[in-house]
DNA sequence: ATGAATGTTCAACGATTATTGAAGTATTGT
DNA sequence: ACAATACTTCAATAATCGTTGAACATTCAT
């Protein structure tokens, strides 16, 4: 995990709109929801949600899939499980280039 | 960690410069560093750390304490451990809402 | 007191983001 | 073929963010 994409991730988290779409995704994971039922379900305009989409999956934080006519997203969860661990490593206890023993609160 | 405070960390998280600074400050924790040595070190104007430094603040993620005519800025350690928590449990493994034992990768 | 050092706030500018309605692209049903 | 569905892209607007230099407080040294 570059700090580059960590920064993208962290933006595609940053807006309560993103952040309350990717939670949905990830409570409906693995299948994922279409776009239609994102917008339903959170009460976004289609188009609004569209633009929060894509800035999502810029960030990788969700993939799609076309279904048809239907656009399916789902949430990625390997690469939430990478920016924890990157987050635990780089900037939790200070250990990232000093390799120094844990020794606050981890 | 309610939604609201999960969006403002991640937005102090979203540029490069401020996810430097953060890293730093924990690098140097429990101490911190005065806002010089953290320009220096970062190769950042004075006048525009400051901006970060303000944003920081308000998301929590840094402490701020004067000390004569310096100023010590200190990581939060125990805000980021909220925040890991936060995305363990409610942005991983779908188990926030629908009380889902834990299947996938966790 | 006076001047130097530390760091912030202010003002201004360009760049980016968020939101909305209109128009466009695929896909499906009849 | 035609209309409806699902969703995106485009255009336009307001709002916010990032950066810089100038001006401003506060503290320290002499």
């Amino acid at each position: 995990m570059k700090t580059e994409n960590a920064t993208l991730v962290f933006e595609a988290l940053s807006s309560s709109a993103r952040l309350d779409v990717f939670r949905l995704l990830v409570r409906y994971a693995p299948d994922g929801l279409v776009a239609g039922e994102i917008a339903q379900k959170l009460d976004i305009p289609s188009t609004n949600l569209s633009f929060h989409l894509k800035t999502l999956l810029h960030s990788g934080l969700v993939e799609m899939e076309k279904e048809g006519r239907f656009w399916r997203y789902r949430a990625s969860v390997p690469l939430m499980l990478e920016i924890i661990a990157y987050l635990t490593d780089h900037c939790c206890c200070g250990d990232g280039d000093k390799k120094v023993k844990r020794t606050r609160n981890c």
